[in-house]
RNA sequence: GCCGAGAUAGCUCAGUGGUAGAGCGCGGCCCUGAAAAGGCCGGCGUGGGGGGUCCGAUUCCCUCUCUCGGCA
């Protein structure tokens, strides 16, 4: 019997995977399942240039806009809801077609994650305490006691790793370095397809420069205000341009620079995220020229696919 | 035209008589429950052109060119 097909699409912030993909989704009979940390979050459209209410006419989306900003949302979390719309569109004789740029999302999605140590806010709110009263060093040095091969992995300054592994190693009695090879990919189960988007370096940063200046004319300034009259969760905040509007706000520096900020920050995202996809060989990079239209980008996909 | 200041890495600039650094940018990389986050690594650049002093000049002197500020 066929194994059933999933269908991934990534590539770096502002190459225009939405638009590829719904073109190609309707060719293969898809729905689209988003594969970003930050569209997850309603009242956050303009600022993640989020698929618009036209576009989603035409395919259907899931994943974007389901929880209110004021709330946390993981990998482990994305997980699970991933594979819940996937079971419920194969019923529907539907492909899901995983679109997005979040690098750990796509990766505990295809890779899997070991489930043994969720997250937990005593412990975690107690290695934070030891973080403030004995720095950094003093937590890498437990780490090396508890776990040498994480301690190897991990590099002294990457606090927020540290505290995972010794969070994990608190809370199950094991070692992180032991529960990571542990891990049980989509491939046994589906047939995995992976396409990856890319182009020049110099076309992609003059695309991420002109979109935030789109945003910034289709009201991102509104949005984000109103943001900030309500709770933000620490995951919600992470958005590039809430923090640097902050700045702004607060008087800091003048609107100009902060538009500049969220260029260059967005221009940095984009990079590590090619660092993140270049490295998997599982994906089929298609190279974006200029004068392309989504559909022919999506043509090509398609191609591949028969 | 005169007076003054300057000309050093893509940008802003620091510094030294023994052939140069920093921040940012830019490039590369890491990544298993905050990930649009967090962390790591990377600087040979005719030191504006020419001449002089000196064992040796980016650093001192002269001159030319250009830039900026002030005065006319």
């Amino acid at each position: 019997m066929l194994k059933k097909e999933i269908i991934f699409l990534v590539g770096p912030t502002g190459i225009g995977k939405s638009a590829v993909a719904i073109s190609l989704a309707k060719k293969i009979n898809a729905e689209i399942v988003s594969c970003d940390s930050m569209q997850v979050y309603r009242k956050m459209d303009i600022i993640t240039s989020k698929a618009t209410p036209f576009q989603r006419k035409k395919v259907k989306h899931h994943l974007l806009g389901i929880i209110d900003p004021a709330k946390e949302y993981d990998a482990a979390k994305y997980r699970k809801d991933v594979l819940l719309i996937c079971d419920k569109l194969f019923l529907k004789g539907k492909t899901p077609l995983v679109v997005g740029g979040t690098g750990l999302y796509y990766s505990i999605l295809i890779d899997g994650l070991f489930s043994a140590a969720p997250q937990d806010k005593k412990i975690r709110a107690k290695l934070n305490k030891q973080l403030a009263l004995k720095g950094s060093a003093y937590l890498y040095k437990k780490l090396a006691e508890i776990d040498p091969q994480a301690s190897k992995k991990i590099h002294p300054n990457d606090v927020r790793r540290i505290i995972r592994a010794l969070e994990v190693y608190l809370k199950t009695g094991k070692q992180i370095s032991v529960l990571q090879k542990n891990r049980i990919g989509l491939g046994r189960e589906y047939e995995i397809k992976v396409f990856g988007l890319n182009t020049d370096r110099e076309f992609l940063y003059d695309k991420i420069n002109q979109r935030v200046d789109k945003m910034f004319d289709s009201g991102l300034i509104n949005e984000v205000s109103r943001l900030f009259k309500q709770k933000l969760s620490k995951t919600a905040a992470c958005a590039i341009g809430i923090r640097q509007l902050k700045g702004y706000f607060d008087g800091l520096y003048s609107l100009s620079d902060a538009r500049g900020l969220i260029q260059r920050d967005s221009r940095h995202y984009a990079k590590r995220q090619l660092t993140w996809f270049r490295k998997d060989k599982r994906i089929q990079w298609i190279n974006i020229n200029k004068k392309e239209s989504p559909a022919q980008v999506a043509l090509k996909i398609w191609k591949k696919l028969s």
